[in-house]
DNA sequence: ATTGGCATGTAAGAAGTTACATGATTAC
DNA sequence: GTAATCATGTAACTTCTTACATGCCAAT
């Protein structure tokens, strides 16, 4: 439909490892691409629809025991294709990404250094629990292969989470040095 | 109005360094805080009336020689009041960023490995871009503070732009590695 | 003449988030 | 009984981007 709407990607990529409800696809996604990469419901079941109506993916219901019967969505032809023409074509311009931390470091000269340390602070203890949490996958990743049928997914798997720890890493440098700044912008404060 | 609407706070924040139009403030953006934050005029322009409906700035409309005349808002004593509330409260909760190059590597196992690695080798020269505009601002920034009435700026804007330059070193060395397991598949490829 | 910078806006559409709405089963 | 997980959606709202629209001045 529209040129800029990635989370048709996001969704028929997902799909192409595997056939998955619009719940199962949101599970999917949290235990995997949530760090750089997440949908929301209303984003999910409408998009799923409308795949299916453009088709490229098909739908089958699934009935289970003892629970509600699910919808299962998976790749049509068209849609392996879809996903490989985008695939091929190089990611959107690098965008600038919003980041309130900085923009409210940009003014912080106008408030206490006590401030401005405390949001640093828990900023920090944020990049340790995504730092924690990465590491986790990266032990797991060898057991994640064995559930996905394409072997050769591991070794672009684990690029993508080299980013996510170098990135978290960086971070973690940053906050280190800023919060020493910080400390001695403080105490100046309290002479 | 909003509780999300933060364009707001960059645009007080940015008012609250020097009296500003609204192509003045998109210029000031551009100087300072595109790495991070970025406004339209569409967003600019409507932004302004409402602060001043709410009370939060004052403009006043200065004529110029051989030049359009323009509106210059400043801030109001209850906009210092709401940019140093802002100022006071701990930035968002850590929002996962999109990032379209990661969602295309963790699905690029259905693709060629030369393709990929092209996309990697054109973020990597974006990366390097980025990073010596970041090091041309690192130059610039002492002159920077003369045109700010705050001196003690210096050391804020000197950490946020730490922050950037961290993160794009971060960027560069994943590059690095993921040009080289890339074209190492791409090599087995070929056999 | 034509490009680039200064200057201000509107309209329309796309994208994304939050709240609402429901209901079954399973584990504690 | 109550919280968590499975399961599917809609409505309303906010936010953001792109395209449109205009016009002057300075420099090449």
């Amino acid at each position: 439909m529209s040129k800029e709407n990635r989370s048709r990607y996001a969704i028929l990529g997902a799909l192409s490892i595997m056939p998955l409800s619009g719940y199962g696809l949101k599970k999917f996604m949290e235990r995997s691409t949530s760090n750089f990469w997440e949908e929301n419901f209303p984003q999910i079941y409408p998009t799923l629809k409308q795949l299916e109506q453009e088709g490229l993916t098909t739908s089958l219901l699934i009935k289970q025991e003892g629970r509600q019967e699910k919808r299962v969505y998976s790749l049509t032809e068209q849609g392996r294709e879809e996903l490989d023409r985008w695939l091929r074509t190089p990611p959107a311009l690098y965008q600038v990404r919003r980041n309130e931390l900085l923009l409210n470091l940009f003014f912080a000269s106008q408030v206490e250094p006590a401030i401005t340390l405390e949001h640093v602070r828990s900023y920090r203890a944020r990049v340790i629990e995504s730092l924690k949490h990465l590491e986790g996958i990266e032990q797991q990743l060898p057991t994640f292969i064995n559930e996905s049928t394409q072997p050769r997914d591991r070794q672009y798997w684990s690029m993508v989470l080299s980013y996510g720890l170098l990135e978290a890493k960086a971070n973690l440098a940053w906050c280190d040095e800023a919060i020493v700044t910080l400390e001695q912008l403080a105490q100046e404060e309290n002479k």
